[in-house]
RNA sequence: CGGGGCGUAGCUCAGCUUGGUAGAGCGCGUGGUUUGGGACCACGAGGCCGCAGGUUCGAAUCCUGUCGCCCCGACCA
């Protein structure tokens, strides 16, 4: 009985509500909190393996609209290969195979059966050749363009596939790494190698613009290492994104894979001058780890923050009243602003669930990273005006939760509020571009020394280092075991900044250097 | 594949040390009062305690086995 009294239950004040832990006390928690409370995704019993709910998936439907959109104008069509790929083409391209080998997953038997009243699977239905669970696609379409290619005049082909692919990885986090996930990859087949480089590239372009102009995040584009080259190509270029808390997360990779597939499954056309020669390949890919991306970009203590134009919802209308005759007046108002705006094309949600409090409604939208919130009350529609509050606004300095909350609240008269939503969100778009962006330069340096270089991993937090490399991959390993660190890309020359261009010595090794890279902690 | 943790109500967990037949909070349903930053009251529904053996008169609890998931490391979009 006295044990009881020590040590009685202590009642959180925060019973029953659902919180985020914030970012400065365990970013990795944060993360996982954001995913579950804005109910983007969720663990499934499946090992490695998420269920994306509704309002993740929404988010990826928009991605797929604005990357199809970009894919369609550079002259991609759609098209769809199998999930199966027989262990024999995977084997064909000797190195794509050796790189995927640890990470595939088998399919060996063709049915079930019921023995000893257990349903398992039948010995006596295993193929006689295994099939793989793509890990990407290249070899099964390859497959299938030997068929379709043989004269010049059949290229260049130029397909893209939305689909789902699956790597066995050992370690998995909700959208940045799990066994299965959703992406698309691009599979073009050219007559000429300074044509499939430029598709390499043009590709590169189309996501980084994706990238920066509808996910506001800022990316560095450039090249890998051939250390962390795609299993097969000649060269990986990248766009590098960097998150809240200094690392980097690889958001696209664009790949020029030469002649080599061509090769492995061969596949041959005729030239103009009537030789036989082998196309020029590339592959590039986003997934449904630039939600990861998304997230760990924008989002703060409060939620999930989303740029305008990847939010599935835009503004919540939120109605408040009390007596029933307030809440028809209210719930008129409401639906009339919620038809404008949505007659203007904009994705708008009222939100007049009943039995909630207006204040519980605000906390969920905030939650969900809605960018707008309209509280349509009584008040409002006796002045004329509506009550707006943006889901974030610029920072400044040494405000308080009350200031801050005050600042993104805004009453503005009825006409103007509505002409002027789209121009509110392209801003909203625009700010939290530059948000990010001012992150990453607050995090950026340009390093000469590895003192300076370990002082910032170690001691500032870390972030962008921008060094002079001109090691091999076994001093980058040796980097990598003291640092944690590694290069992750060589940056394309218009992606470097003033400071940091030019000659110098590698920071590791002294050699003589021509250009620096971007060194930093990776996810 | 190593190291750690956890499987009890939809969720988070208590109960297990010292076996006696199932609990809390949140959520959910109904009714009422509420509603400008996470409402409250009343009543109610909801569990083969991961699974399989064993010990015992009796197992969520003890023993053995087994399955699954999560977290930390080695591999990766």
């Amino acid at each position: 009985m006295a044990k009881q009294q020590q040590g009685p239950q202590e009642k959180s004040q925060d019973a029953g509500k659902e919180t985020i832990t914030p970012r400065a006390k365990d970013y990795a928690q944060w993360y996982l909190d954001v995913v579950k409370q804005a109910e983007l995704a969720e663990h499934s019993g499946v090992r490695g393996c998420m269920v994306i709910r509704p309002h993740g998936y929404a988010i990826w439907e928009r991605m797929q609209r604005e990357l199809d959109d970009r894919f369609k104008a550079t002259g991609h069509v759609n098209a769809y290969f199998p999930l199966f790929i027989p262990l024999s083409y995977l084997a064909k391209e000797e190195q794509h195979a050796a790189g995927f080998a640890k990470e595939c997953a088998v399919v060996t038997h063709h049915r079930l059966k019921t023995i000893d009243g257990v349903v398992q699977v039948d010995p006596e239905s295993k193929l006689e050749e295994p099939l793989i669970v793509r890990p990407t696609s290249e070899t099964v379409i390859w497959a299938q363009y030997k068929n379709w290619i043989q004269s010049y005049r059949d290229l260049p082909i130029l397909i893209n596939q939305w689909a789902n692919v699956c790597r066995w990885e050992m370690r998995t986090r909700l959208f940045l790494r799990t066994t299965e996930f959703l992406w698309q990859e691009g599979h073009t087949a050219h007559a000429t190698e300074a044509e499939a480089i430029e598709e390499t590239h043009r590709m590169l372009g189309v996501y980084a613009d994706f990238a920066e102009n509808v996910m506001a995040v800022p990316v560095v584009q450039g090249a890998k290492s051939p250390g962390e080259r795609f299993p097969g190509a000649l060269e990986s270029l990248c766009i590098e994104a960097m998150m809240q808390d200094g690392k980097a997360l690889q958001a696209g990779t664009s790949h020029y894979l030469g002649q080599n597939f061509a090769k492995s499954s061969d596949v041959k056309f005729l030239n103009k001058d009537g030789k036989l020669e082998f196309p020029y390949a590339t592959s590039w890919g986003v997934s449904t780890r630039l939600i990861g991306a998304l997230i760990m970009t924008h989002s703060d203590d409060a939620g999930l923050v989303l740029p305008p134009k990847l939010a599935p919802i835009q503004i919540a209308i939120v109605p408040i009243y009390k007596s029933d005759d307030e809440k028809a007046k209210v719930l008129q108002e409401a639906e009339a602003v919620f038809n404008e705006l949505k007659g203007q094309g904009l994705s708008v949600k009222l939100d007049a669930r009943e039995g909630m409090h207006p204040g519980a409604k605000y906390f969920e939208w905030e939650m969900k990273g809605v960018p707008v919130r309209i509280e349509i009350g009584p008040k409002d529609i006796e002045k004329g005006s509506l009550c707006l509050v943006r889901r974030y606004v610029a920072e400044q300095e040494g405000e308080s939760e009350q200031d801050l909350r005050k600042r993104k609240k805004a009453f503005v008269p009825r006409g103007e509020a509505l002409s002027g939503m789209k121009a509110l969100l392209d801003e909203m778009q625009r700010q939290l571009y530059e948000r990010a962006k001012a992150a990453r330069v607050r995090r950026t340096r340009t390093i000469d020394q590895l003192a300076d270089f370990e002082r910032f991993f170690k001691d500032e937090g870390g972030g962008f280092a921008w060094v002079h490399w001109a090691g091999s991959a076994e001093d980058e390993d040796a980097m990598a075991k003291k640092y944690e660190t590694s290069v992750r890309c060589i940056p394309l020359a218009s992606q470097i900044p003033e400071a940091a261009r030019g000659e110098g010595k590698c920071i590791y090794t002294g050699k003589p250097s021509t250009q620096r890279v971007v060194m930093a902690k990776s996810y």
